[in-house]
DNA sequence: TAAGATTGATATATCAATCTTC
DNA sequence: GAAGATTGATATATCAATCTTA
């Protein structure tokens, strides 16, 4: 084992940053989004709905695109049928599946929410950086995400 | 109101690349931390307490160092105590105050998951920068972090 | 057997209401 | 009244167990 390598001051002060903006960003942008009707999980189920041919998508496929376990969405789900969002319906191709369909309540709710969701995005992140911040994040990001999907293999 | 500014590709690819982060990295970090014995609740607040003298502190300050909300800390630490990892105590100068007291298990417990987190954070995120990347990052953060703190003003 | 999905239990986060003490 | 803290209700996230169908 040894000596873990703990992190040196530069080191620190990153990852101190980062959590700081993990602890404040989200929140402030799921704050906005209640404000116009729309928990945060509600609307990240609710933008690939609302993209999606005829507002219907298959419960396996809404998983991959949103990156979320089934379990966490049945459950989701099933709190946005009890609110009009959403209705599930049977799959034709395959018994065992289940499709999502949005309503026009929801379709409505996430219409009235977006512009206010991207103009907080853009307030509070997007229009802070440069062009070149952009392209420096989005590089680390996706390195991160690399080293993440690797360690699953 | 006006018809909202959507964001542009480049715009689209580095928003997706952090939320992608923050869905993948806290939870594998949070997932490492399980494995070791400790939530990632739980180590947040053993971090501070293990380092103040005594190992105590009182709730108010707690919250302070952690960005927490007093409601959040008084649940947590509830489950804490029954967990035997830390405990109560009244406040000496200001009988409002509560104090929260790290107990030799709970100490033993952060001990034990330090080395493991440490070593998944240079993992996931410090040892796949490179310096510059490191001050691009921590510069952008702050810039993010001062313009919500602004707003709350 | 594996894939798709649901369910129940537990832990967590947020909010409003409350209570005590400053 | 304001500050410090707790509590209860609700929403959310994760895990294990279960059920059905491929």
């Amino acid at each position: 084992m040894g000596e873990p390598r703990w992190l040196d001051e530069r080191e620190q002060r990153v990852w101190r940053a980062v959590i700081g903006l993990h602890q404040k960003l989200w929140p402030e942008l799921e704050r906005q989004l209640i404000r116009d009707g729309l928990s945060g999980a509600e609307f990240t189920l609710l933008v690939p709905l609302s993209e999606a041919p005829d507002g219907l998508l298959r419960a396996r496929d809404l998983c991959r695109m949103v990156g979320w376990e089934r379990s966490r969405l049945s459950h989701q789900v099933a709190r946005m049928e009890k609110r009009g969002l959403v209705v599930r319906e049977a799959c034709a191709d395959d018994a065992r599946g289940s499709m999502i369909r949005l309503t026009p309540a929801g379709r409505a709710a996430i219409e009235a929410a977006a512009p206010g969701h991207v103009a907080a995005t853009r307030r509070y992140f997007v229009d802070l950086l440069s062009g070149e911040e952009i392209d420096v994040l989005t590089r680390v990001c996706d390195r991160i995400l690399t080293a993440l999907a690797d360690e699953k293999r």
